[in-house]
DNA sequence: TATTACGTTCAATATTGACTGAACATAGTA
DNA sequence: TACTATGTTCAGTCAATATTGAACGTAATA
């Protein structure tokens, strides 16, 4: 166990973060534990370090997985699976994040506004303005996020 | 009643928008409905069009107040409390959005660096940094939005 | 073959929180 | 005062879903 007492506070946070956003708070917990794990986690490893049956996690980790926020990974000589958080975790996060938001802007969109009086044209026209900013602001802090995945050489990098 | 029927999708599909963001789907329905009104609407109408009861409308309308979504009016020798959806409702739910991004921000700050592994610390920075700047975007966007507020030109709306 | 080690699935339980009806509080009105 | 119109609160119900233990499938190994 290579993590601090603050750092099973982050594992919590992030199940309740993630609980937010609408996955399971096992799942949160499983993600948040993965990103501070310096080896590959087994089933069995999860599942007695969050406490949880093995059945949560096996569901929770493929759930994970299908949303590519960790990866499997194999051991040679060992037929157990192995989960690594995914190199690409903050961009995948923000792209659903994306996808959420780009289906809240498509009711927008297929709303009939002729037939409404103008005052509530007007209204959706400022909704869909902002929620239009609002998406080509994330979809650039994506394109940057994407651009500097890999840093050149090992700069301790910030901003 | 002033919508058609795709406005009556639009409702639902707000319902079910902000249940995902973590609203009970009866506010989410009707933030939806008050976009699509031109004229404030009393609690009761609330409770009719949504075919809920008076309890959920008279508890979700003083959440959405209280988040700032909507707003209540009066009308003169009427003693009943009307709602009309906020005129800075596009700003206000980014700001809620932001809030809890921060709120995640500040457990990925508050970890302990110093004791984890390298590989570890190298991870969780670009966490941060990813986060930092879908924040940052996010924060330009909020200012940009705020800045366009009000059109000069056709200043005919707003209650 | 039997056995073990693993992952998955599923029926049942537990938990959470939305939703309601009914009781309540308050203020206007007769 | 009594009566009505309104909004709020709360205990209870209900629905959704997270979580589990146990059963199951499968593959390696002996």
């Amino acid at each position: 166990m290579n993590c601090s007492r603050t750092c099973g506070d982050f594992v919590e946070s992030m199940g309740l973060f993630w609980e937010s956003e609408g996955l399971p708070r096992i799942a949160g917990r499983l993600f948040g534990f993965l990103i501070v794990q310096s080896e590959p986690c087994s089933l069995d490893d999860l599942a007695a370090a969050l406490g949880v049956s093995k059945a949560s996690i096996s569901t929770d980790s493929r759930r994970l997985e299908q949303l590519g926020l960790i990866t499997r990974v194999g051991k040679p000589g060992d037929r157990r699976d192995y989960y690594v958080v995914d190199a690409d975790a903050p961009i995948t996060s923000l792209e659903l994040r994306l996808r959420g938001l780009r289906r809240a802007e498509r009711s927008l969109d297929l709303l009939d506004l002729s037939s409404l009086p103008p005052v509530v044209q007007q209204r959706i026209q400022r909704f869909e303005h902002a929620h239009h900013r609002i998406v080509r602001a994330l979809e650039d802090a994506l394109a940057q996020i994407r651009s500097e995945k890999f840093p050149p050489a090992s700069l301790s990098e910030t901003l």
